[in-house]
Formats: structure tokens, C-alpha cells, sequence
RNA sequence: GGUGGGGUACCGAAGCGGCCAAACGGGGCAGACUGUAAAUCUGCUGGCAGACGCCUACGUAGGUUCGAAUCCUACCCCCACCA
């Protein structure tokens, strides 16, 4: 299978260098993707290169997922506006730690053929001496060149951020990493987003200059939303792969609510689905686009895959429920269950003793709005329902006589955001 | 260093003594229509009360005035031109 193929038909392709293709094509190859430790868990804007990774064992090839736990201690100037925050050496790791886990769920790590390995930079950057550093690779980098770099020159036409030597370095360190991997692995390949194509090339430079094999790179597009929208982001931020973050029937519902103009670039991008599935779900969304079986289908592929196939049973079900019929028959179980991942927060019951609580009140307290005055404006407005049922004035109050099963109060604001609040 | 222009709510941008919690546009949220889509239309978009009202907010700190985003002084920052 020609791998370049695959992803220039997927839209995984932006550039590549010039005998990538044949490299690919002339035998088994290991490449890598970087992934920055930043955060303890990757978000649904790092499915691109997960995916790039995934394409490439498919093939037939080696992935390498190197985590940067020590590159994440410097922080990449690319696309960034200002000097980094750094991260302190335990939380790069824990990060890193955390990062490896998620990966798992995509790559096969057992392969007997073409197994795929995790590295972590740390293991040669914290070893590494300034002095040899400096003689053994910085020799190999013109300033002159670095400089030419956009995001460094960005970086220097700003007067005001300006960028620090840490930074600055950052390109070489990368670099360096495309050479360690090479000599301990044999990667020769590297990918990564299309910001990523300058330390890419100076990568592959270095390898050659240090008298290794000839070195080839492949980047992937940016993703926007249709809307030209951040992908990723919903009112509640960024879509986390790990569940502590964000839930599983909210990552469902995170590509449940894709636009039909997105959804089958999605469907390409971050599934596994052939031509065939993807022609007859194309052909779905303009004839009966109201059926949504392209979203379904591209949020139950994404969520099995990363949430398994639990996951993405309860997240189904509580979609089901909360956006199909009412909630009146289900019981304390069934409610316990379908919310579990809903966002909650209990409540004293004696609050609802005598006249009972402002529903504005409660709503402001739990965090279903930032105030009073917003939860009240969301009501005047029409967007707020207590049980199932829409709120009719301010001066809701919510009262002995309100929860189901004597513990739930479910209360939901606009059309698809629920919460769910338990009496103790 | 000099001269001129400017710093207004999430962003852009009006206002230039009271009618300003601040026009307008964007964004966001909610409603209607739908398909948990898009487009469109409507409403809302500082806080506490929700009846009156009170508090905080137009770069920062003072001042003038019955009253300041608006006038004065100092300071900080940005931009343009000159050196």
C-alpha cells in the first residue's frame, strides 16, 4: 500500500520532502512524531499525528512516539506569540507518563513485524552536556540560517516578546532528537504539524551533516473548523482524550455535533473507514442529513477507539436518553448511570426546606452559571429546564416537591448541556 | 531624546462634562425554525437586588466640578514621524 497515497486521499498531507515517497515506497521504514508534554493529556487536535502514526504502521512501517519530556522543559517558539511558561522537571514526566498511555489506545506496541515504540527525550537531553553539545551538534547550525527561521524572525521583529536563548535553541534540540532516534532506532523519517516543517528540515540536515542516512519529512495540514473556528474547542474548552478531563459522552458529543459540511473531512481524517464506508456516508449526508449518520458513525469510530467500546456504549446511551425521550421512567439506577458523566454537584437537602431555593440561585451556586444575574437572564430567555421541563419565570424556586426519586434534580440550560445535582 | 496620535467592556471601534453600564460591528449565550447541522431571524451579553435602587467599570494615581469615560496634572504603556 502506498502510504504518501493514503494520506493525500485522507487530507493528511501538506508537504513532504522529496524522496519521502520513494523512501516509503522502497522498504520498511521508522519515523517518528514529537509529542509536547505541556498538558498531561493530549486533546482531539493531536489526533492528526496520532493518525499520521497510525497510517504509518498500517503500511507496514515502524512509529516512533517520542515524548518531549525534555524539550517540553524548553518549549517550542513555533506558532507561539510569546515566551513559554516552563515546566518543571517532575511535571514534564508526569505529563509524559500520561501522554503514554493515551498513545497506547491507537498504536499496537506488540507487533511482531512492525511494533511501535515510545521514547522519551529526557533520556538523552538530561544527559547531556553543554559543552559537548555545543561542540558536537552546534557546530552544525549556522545562526545565520536559524535566524531565517519565521518563527524566529517573528519572534525578533517583536520588540516586545523578543525570544530567549532557551527558545531559540529549541530548533536544535530537536534536531538532535532526529538524530538520536536515528542512531538508536534507525528512524529515518519525521512528521508533525506543518508549523513543524522548519525543524523538520533542520533535522534532516543534521543527520546528514553528522554522517548518517539521508533523512526524509512529511507534514500534515492545520485543522480549522468549516466556521474557521478553532477545532477542538466547545463552550467547555478544549476536548481532552483523557476521561478525567473530559467525559466520554462529551467527547461523543463532540463529533455527534460536527457540521455536515465537516463531518466526512473528519470522517477521512481521524477513522479508518475505506472509500466505500466513506462514499456511502457522504451520499447519507445529502440525502438524508437529518438521520446524522455520518456524525454518529464518526463519533461512535473516534470515541471506541479511544474511550473503548464501554465508553462509547454509556456515552451512546446517555445521548439516547437525554436527547431522545424524557426522563420520566427512568429510575434512581438509570439516572445515576447516564449522568455519570454529566457535570454534578450535590446538594444539602435541607436546602430545599420550606419555600426551597432560587432555581437562579442554585444554578449560580453550582456552576451551571457564572451568576446569578446570567442564570436569571438564561431563564427570562427560555433556555433553562428543571426536570425535563422548561423554567417559566425568575422566580423559580425549587422546592420538597422537585426531585426525581426523592435525589436527582436534573437541570439543563440551552439545548445540550445538562446538569445534574444530588441531594445528600 | 523631540513632536504628534492613542490607551474604552471578550475583540474591533464610537462617545469627548449630566440623557453613559457606555452607540455600532464581531464573538459568545439563549430562543424560533430545523436534524443535537448550516444559514436566517429575535433576545441577552458587569455584579448584588430584581420594584425603586445600590456597587464596581472607560491605562494608573491624584485634582477641578453639584456631577467626569469625557476637563486639568503627573506617571506608565502603545503607534507614527523626526533625531
Amino acid at each position: 500500500m502506498d502510504m504518501i497515497d493514503e494520506f493525500r486521499r485522507r487530507g493528511l498531507l501538506a508537504d513532504a520532502t522529496e524522496h519521502a515517497p520513494a523512501a516509503l515506497n522502497a522498504g520498511q521504514v521508522t519515523g517518528y512524531i514529537g509529542f509536547d508534554p505541556t498538558a498531561s493529556s493530549l486533546h482531539v487536535g493531536s489526533l492528526v499525528p496520532i493518525m499520521g502514526l497510525v497510517h504509518l504502521q498500517r503500511a507496514g512501517h515502524c512509529p516512533i512516539a517520542l515524548v518531549g519530556g525534555g524539550t517540553g522543559l524548553i518549549g517550542d517558539p513555533s506558532g507561539k506569540a510569546q515566551e513559554r511558561l516552563l515546566l518543571d522537571r517532575a511535571r514534564a514526566e508526569e505529563n509524559a507518563e500520561g501522554i503514554r498511555k493515551q498513545l497506547a489506545a491507537f498504536l499496537d506496541f506488540d507487533s511482531r513485524t512492525n511494533p511501535a515504540r515510545m521514547a522519551n527525550n529526557l533520556e538523552w537531553l538530561g544527559e547531556l552536556g553543554f559543552v559537548d553539545f555545543l561542540r558536537d551538534i552546534g557546530k552544525h547550525f549556522s545562526v545565520n540560517a536559524m535566524l531565517r527561521k519565521e518563527s524566529v524572525r517573528r519572534r525578533l521583529a517583536d520588540e516586545e516578546s523578543g525570544i530567549s536563548f532557551t527558545e531559540f535553541s529549541y530548533q536544535l534540540l530537536q534536531s538532535y532528537d532526529f538524530w538520536e532516534l536515528n542512531r538508536r532506532y534507525g528512524c529515518t523519517l519525521q512528521m508533525g504539524g506543518s508549523d513543524q516543517w522548519g525543524n523538520i528540515t533542520a533535522g534532516i540536515d543534521l543527520v546528514r551533516r553528522l554522517g548518517g542516512p539521508r533523512c526524509h519529512g512529511i507534514v500534515f495540514p492545520l485543522l480549522t473548523a468549516s466556521g474557521g473556528a478553532k477545532f477542538g474547542k466547545t463552550e467547555e474548552g478544549t476536548v481532552w482524550l483523557d476521561p478525567d478531563r473530559t467525559s466520554p459522552y462529551r467527547f461523543y458529543q463532540f463529533w455527534l455535533n460536527a457540521e455536515d459540511a465537516d463531518v466526512i473531512r473528519y470522517l477521512r481524517l481521524f477513522t479508518l473507514l475505506g472509500e466505500p464506508d466513506l462514499a456511502a456516508l457522504e451520499h447519507a449526508v445529502a440525502e438524508s442529513p437529518h438521520r446524522r449518520d455520518a456524525q454518529r458513525r464518526l463519533a461512535a469510530e473516534v470515541t471506541r477507539t479511544v474511550h473503548g467500546t464501554d465508553g462509547l456504549e454509556r456515552a451512546e446511551r446517555a445521548s439516547r436518553v437525554l436527547f431522545g425521550g424524557s426522563l420520566e421512567g427512568l429510575g434512581a439506577a438509570d439516572i445515576e448511570e447516564i449522568f455519570a458523566d454529566v457535570p454534578s454537584t450535590g446538594l444539602a437537602r435541607s436546602a430545599l426546606d420550606g419555600p426551597g431555593i432560587e432555581l437562579a440561585v442554585l444554578m449560580a451556586d453550582a456552576g451551571m452559571a457564572a451568576s446569578r444575574s446570567e442564570a436569571r437572564r438564561l431563564i427570562r430567555g427560555g433556555g433553562v429546564y428543571l426536570n425535563g421541563s422548561r423554567a417559566t419565570d425568575t422566580g423559580v424556586r425549587v422546592g420538597a416537591a422537585h426531585p426525581l426519586h426523592e435525589r436527582f434534580l436534573v437541570v439543563r440550560v440551552g439545548k445540550k448541556r445538562y446538569f445534574l445535582v444530588e441531594l445528600d
